[in-house]
DNA sequence: CTAAATTATGAGTAAATGCTCATATTTGGT
DNA sequence: ACCAAATATGAGCATTTACTCATAATTTAG
């Protein structure tokens, strides 16, 4: 029952990593038109233009394959994170970059953004997507305690938790515009901090501009 | 690929509900203790002392059997907001009382919760449900606006939404307490619809005694 | 150029599982 | 007591699918 994430065996050469990523981009888009019912092994490897014996040689189970391109997912998300991190910005503008980094990540394909989140959780826990949701935490952390240094330890973890929510269920009945949700992302952020409206309204006046 | 997701046929007799009600509750019970990749149909039968055979003449497949699941709870769910709604409460302790409903609900089962809200996404589109959630959603426009009459058309489904992955989230990371999660959920809903912290602070008081 | 290491192949296997159907049992009405 | 309708049975079929392994091709190093 002890199901390895890991890759069975590390790409040296180059084309192995070109395989590599071929294998993993054809189950992203695999699961964008077909969702988890068309994910079979066979298929991901006939998509990415290998064998089925290549897939295996990267990757002990297929469960493998899904874990490598939700690490794949959020390491892109935690390096715009950083970037915003990186940018020095005041306080409450790095808040509104966090939030317009969330909506870019999943409206950009949004119907993967969608299922990996839903599949997620019945993934068994890979160390390495562990290490990229922790650290996603502490950044987002780090910056809301300049914001709002009396906000509890869960503060991070909620924050992320309801944007994405509200993203994915707008998302989901059909909303395709990110600028009429970034809104009511700041309303629920901001009232979860306790800022008061005007500060929030003048900063969705210049996220907006 | 049409799956048609009704009741092959409908139960008549007393003992027949009883064997579909067996049914039901044993994919929940199964779907608590070993989640997703335990429910297969011949083992839902075997849990709820059945034969598989007359799983199949209730439903049409093995999609029909979640879906009557999360049917099932999504309906009690609206009981209880049903009852809330009709206890013609000052509006901002009806918000609290569905804050308080939606915890309730959460962590009544809550492995079994958190598993269907991260299934239902997967199912084919079914009428019953459908509905309920329409239900649900109109129930929950028609309080918020008697608190805040500007809130927008997605209030209620934003709303629903975050205070679901909060809740989820926290108890995903170990949280037992809904008490503990309360507060919380309480700052970003007043938060998005804009309330005053002052009766927001006061309502949590309430809502605690 | 050659040998060793790395990477790629894909037909085939074993196991799991959704679902059928012919038959048996039970129930309710008369 | 009897019959028709409703309900229950479960062995077995057909299909899907994850995964192996023996072999072949390619690359790199000396």
């Amino acid at each position: 029952m002890c199901s390895a994430l890991t890759p069975r065996k590390t790409a040296q050469q180059a084309r192995a990593k070109v395989t590599l990523g071929a294998i993993i981009e054809a189950a992203a888009r695999i699961l964008e038109t077909q969702g988890l019912d068309g994910l079979t092994t066979n298929h991901i490897a006939a998509t990415a233009g290998v064998s089925i014996g290549s897939l295996y040689q990267y990757f002990p189970n297929k469960e493998a394959v899904i874990a490598a391109l939700v690490q794949r997912e959020k390491a892109t998300l935690l390096q715009d994170f950083l970037v915003v991190a990186t940018a020095d910005l005041p306080a409450d503008q790095a808040i509104s970059a966090l939030i317009a980094a969330t909506l870019a990540h999943q409206f950009t394909r949004p119907r993967l953004a969608l299922i990996l989140e839903y599949i997620e959780p019945g993934l068994g826990i890979d160390a390495d997507i562990r290490d990229t949701d922790v650290a996603l935490i502490d950044l987002v952390t780090q910056i809301v305690r300049r914001v709002a240094p009396t906000a509890g330890p869960y503060a991070a973890q909620d924050l992320v938790a309801m944007c994405r929510a509200i993203t994915n269920t707008a998302a989901m009945a059909g909303e395709t515009d990110p600028a009429a949700i970034a809104p009511r992302l700041h309303r629920a952020v901001d009232g979860y901090l306790g800022i008061a409206p005007e500060t929030n309204r003048a900063r969705i006046a210049t996220a907006l501009a």
